[in-house]
DNA sequence: TTATAACCGAGACGGTACGTCTAGTCTTAAA
DNA sequence: TTTAAGACTAGACGTACCGTCTCGGTTATAA
């Protein structure tokens, strides 16, 4: 109970923090008080602000029921666009977009990070969404994965262009085009 | 001359530590020592290890002559291979690589500096790619231009995956059948 | 049986901790570690390392079947010899001259351990020594008590000087001569 | 300047605190936000709180020319009468005396520390006693120091008994009549 | 040629945060 | 019921950098 309790309100502290401060203002301190916790319980449980970051993003995404869930109705242009949508919403999102920019942040210079990142969203999402293209009989579904995945992450990672409305629905149409071009190239 | 040399040998400097060490300790402090000039030199002429970094980038680029040349062939397919393989060439670089992996990560949590970022090489790189895809005929050539770039760049940064033999080529060639297709589907 | 054991255990563990390390070395935590015993168990019986210190070193006099026993065999040169000894070699004991050191360092900076130690160690002390100077028809006992201890207490406490051969008789007959001619003066 | 400046700073906060607080509460950052000095400028100049209290102790006894002033009148009754008082009325001084308890309290957990003390304070004192005993035809003169510094320190440092108006006198008057005794006994 | 300035290295300084350690309190599980 | 085990808040430890600030000692031009 009283372990719940403490994770629960680290999470709820750097979920707060993330969204209202600059990435670097997320210090094991700040952390600590933020969510009432002394440093030293910080410490036991968590190496870095990055893990605490992280193990927040999975507890949300596990509360959530699975991170990624790739619909399948049969019709994939259906299908992925509104798998873009639901990913541009999320990025977007006023809790969600934060954390995610802060823990790519870490990964970028945590290797270990890194490491559970890709194993535990990373992975699983292109996996899950190589598999819709494998359904939908696509020639070299991961490839397409990263297609599809790829340029939206760059988007917003970079902030090259906000998302404008509409766009996640054009990605989504330009990528089905793209591989159904392949399929029939392959064909 | 005494400017330049300050500049060059604290751009010599932080390429070397980019290359030998994580991230996170590439300090003010450290950059300092490393290049032999003193703190104060280093605050005089940048507000941060971001904007030496980015500064260590563009320098570099600038002695490259011009950071992104997109090559005109007259063969779309042929340029974008070049092109990819050039990326990721410069993207696994033994100096560029971490180089611009540090700058990717400053990126993150300055924003100041990732207007300059994407003024000064996102935004050009784009630019320049996307022209190559109007010239090509093209419908929608900024987005052929993401579809390009993203991929790259999301398996480059969160290393979901290693740049096989062969990757970069199997790349641009999905890149160039999927614009085709859009070709023909918006003939 | 079973606080006996504890007692004894804690006991055993402080008096090696402090004749093999700095006593600031000297924590609660090790001190239960050391003793195989839980820091819960040491605060129910000690309020401090000092308290145990303290205790550790009580037990001993009791085990030794009291801590002062002054001589009186008529011949006070004789006696005061045995005690200067008796104290010089109590000191410099591998064991109980480390110990002593370190209550000494508490009772500084513990007025409620300084009454303690006072009561049960120093005054007994004192008061024994002068109540042989007494037998001995010496005027003002408790000053030739003080002259007696004092300099050997400071010797030992300050490290001024090692105790060399022949000190301890020395420092004996020098205040046996001081006060038979303190007494002679007197009358 | 600025050295001084600190210097002075940090004295004057040791000072006060250890005249107001218990020992155990000086601490490294207790000083610092005393004496509106960082930390980092404490760790530059001193090692430990110790080296802090004992440097402050010196700096008073270098601002009162010399620590240890012993008068030569001519009558040693007369000087150790005198030597008694001051010392007496230095080790209860509201300033002076905590702090030559608390250097004393590290003294016995710092050997480093204990060295110099010695070095600076406790030889050159009983050796400038030892030099009035000498010129005044004293035998042992080294020895007949410690029989006076002796018993004022224990009953100091141990509070075995406060000092009583008259005691300080009454106790030169002692070790003169010893020493004199030991004196004649010599001849 | 000598001032006079600009610039530099060195590094002290007040700070913030780091990650570790111990103090004491309190809860849980087994004996 | 007493214990060992150990989580918990609190706060000092000593270190690393931060960004600001003198300090002297070059150069490098202008008088």
């Amino acid at each position: 109970m009283a372990r719940r309790s403490t994770a629960t309100k680290v999470h709820r502290a750097v979920v707060d923090m993330v969204g209202s401060a600059p990435v670097a203002a997320i210090t094991m301190e700040g952390i600590a008080e933020r969510a009432g916790v002394s440093k030293q319980t910080l410490y036991r449980s968590w190496a870095s602000t990055g893990a605490i970051l992280c193990d927040a993003l999975l507890a949300r995404s596990v509360d959530a029921r699975g991170a990624v869930v790739v619909p399948d109705s049969g019709d994939l242009h259906v299908d992925l666009r509104f798998l873009a949508l639901a990913m541009v919403e999320e990025l977007t999102d006023r809790e969600q977009g934060p954390l995610l920019r802060a823990v790519t942040a870490e990964v970028l210079s945590d290797d270990a990070l890194g490491s559970q990142v890709r194993e535990h969203l990373l992975h699983p999402q292109l996996r899950g969404i190589a598999e819709r293209f494998r359904a939908a009989n696509v020639a070299d579904p991961d490839a397409a994965a990263e297609l599809f995945v790829g340029p939206i992450f760059h988007r917003w990672l970079l902030r090259t262009r906000p998302f404008a409305e509409g766009w996640a629905e054009g990605h989504a149409a330009r990528v089905v085009r793209a591989v159904q071009a392949t399929d029939d190239a392959g064909a």
